[in-house]
DNA sequence: GATAACAAAATTGTCGACAATGTTAGCCTT
DNA sequence: AAGGCTAACATTGTCGACAATTTTGTTATC
């Protein structure tokens, strides 16, 4: 079992510099190598990466789309500076379209992908009880069920908005924020019943319990950070 | 009362060349005058528009994050073709994302947004009555209360996700496929009804209306355009 | 006449240089 | 000494030219 989750692939070469430097930013803002809210200077960032301008230029554009860096005209960008606001305003988008998802997945996964999953979650289960890797369910392998369930809706638009856009900023959060969930076995738990809804057939309870479950891990992050 | 809704706000001068064209070639797609599935040549765009292809590219690069064109390295870039499938995932996605910005409204927007939400609805109902205007009220007007809520909601990642993504290809649809509501009085009493929950602040209710409004749309294309 | 290999043309990707704008440090004035 | 103006610097925006890749058209062979 590789830790690194399946959604984590940028190591594909896209044949372009500008989409290969623009993995690789994305992978050192999201892990904080390139610290939130810091500049982004071109001269700098080109010199590093030892391509050009040009290419650097087009590179930031496409991080600009996914929202994790802003740009003002002659000034400059900046990387995004996270605040709880956001992240609960993350949330909450999470919670109503992921609900969707589980619930168009509820009818469309095939039952050799929740035989699938099912595997999945035992390896989390076992994961947790054994306390080694544990860091890595609480930092990825969470995002890792997600993922699936995204994925298995079938719904493109959904998977985009999902796993190839917003994932990115949870991710960025969690290793910023030092976020696990803080209730592994409560969440795996819920996890089960998310599946055992989706084997079921059950779309409306699917979406129900997907929704509950992301609103549970919102209320957690509230009380926690809100606090402090 | 104008004809152009609030959001299309592409006039803005940006200061820089890739920004303002940005903003002709999105009206450009949208409006149909680059066809959906159009090669798009990099020389001949930047004679075009009478820029060099520098910014013309990072205009590009930020179209392909909006998902109105989509390029292959060293083959270039085609304006996405359109088809009815795609159509009926995004109304999924809507329905998730719009009835959570309406239930966050029912909670947070306040009474004078109401009230004037309610004298726009007044305008479409007798731009119906009076037969004149309807094209508008069909074409630009129902994404103009649709737009209200979800600023309304108070969420920016909502805000940015429907109103600067999402409704792009919303209204490229309507344009291409001359998509009306057709079924305005029933989808104008949905929204008096929707607007009803909201002011009554009873959130279950306002997200379960708007989800079974852009339910409704989706299954009356669905049935409209699936047959033929 | 059809197919495959090759070559030429066109298009995309990349680079370095110049222009325009923002920033900052120093100087002058009050 | 504090505030505003000016000039030098740094950074971003834009452009034209060159390199790499794909497409197309041609030719030769089967």
């Amino acid at each position: 079992m590789t830790n690194e989750p399946l959604y984590a692939s940028e190591s594909q070469q896209s044949s372009t510099l500008a989409d290969r430097v623009c993995h690789e930013i994305i992978t050192a803002i999201v892990k904080g190598e390139i610290p939130a809210g810091a500049k982004i200077s071109e001269p700098e960032l080109a010199k590093t990466y030892g391509i050009s301008r040009g290419p650097l230029r087009e590179a930031i554009r496409r991080l600009e789309g996914l929202r994790l860096v802003e740009r003002k005209p002659h000034i400059g960008a900046r990387v995004v500076q996270l605040s709880v606001k956001e992240l609960l305003e993350i949330y909450r988008v999470r919670e109503a379209l992921e609900g969707m998802a589980c619930r168009l997945a509820a009818t469309v996964m095939p039952q050799e992908e929740i035989n699938q999953l099912r595997t999945l979650l035992d390896h989390h289960q076992s994961g947790i009880e054994e306390q080694e890797g544990q860091a890595y369910f609480q930092k990825e392998g969470d995002l890792d069920f997600h993922y699936r369930i995204v994925m298995a809706s079938g719904n493109s638009k959904l998977q985009e908005l999902l796993a190839a856009d917003l994932y990115h900023l949870v991710r960025m959060y969690r290793y910023q924020f030092s976020l696990f969930s803080s209730r592994p076995t409560m969440a795996l738990r819920e996890h089960h019943q998310i599946l055992d809804a989706i084997e079921a057939r059950d779309e409306e309870l699917a979406e129900l319990l997907m929704r509950r479950h992301i609103s549970a891990s919102r209320r957690n992050i509230e009380s926690k950070l809100n606090q402090s």
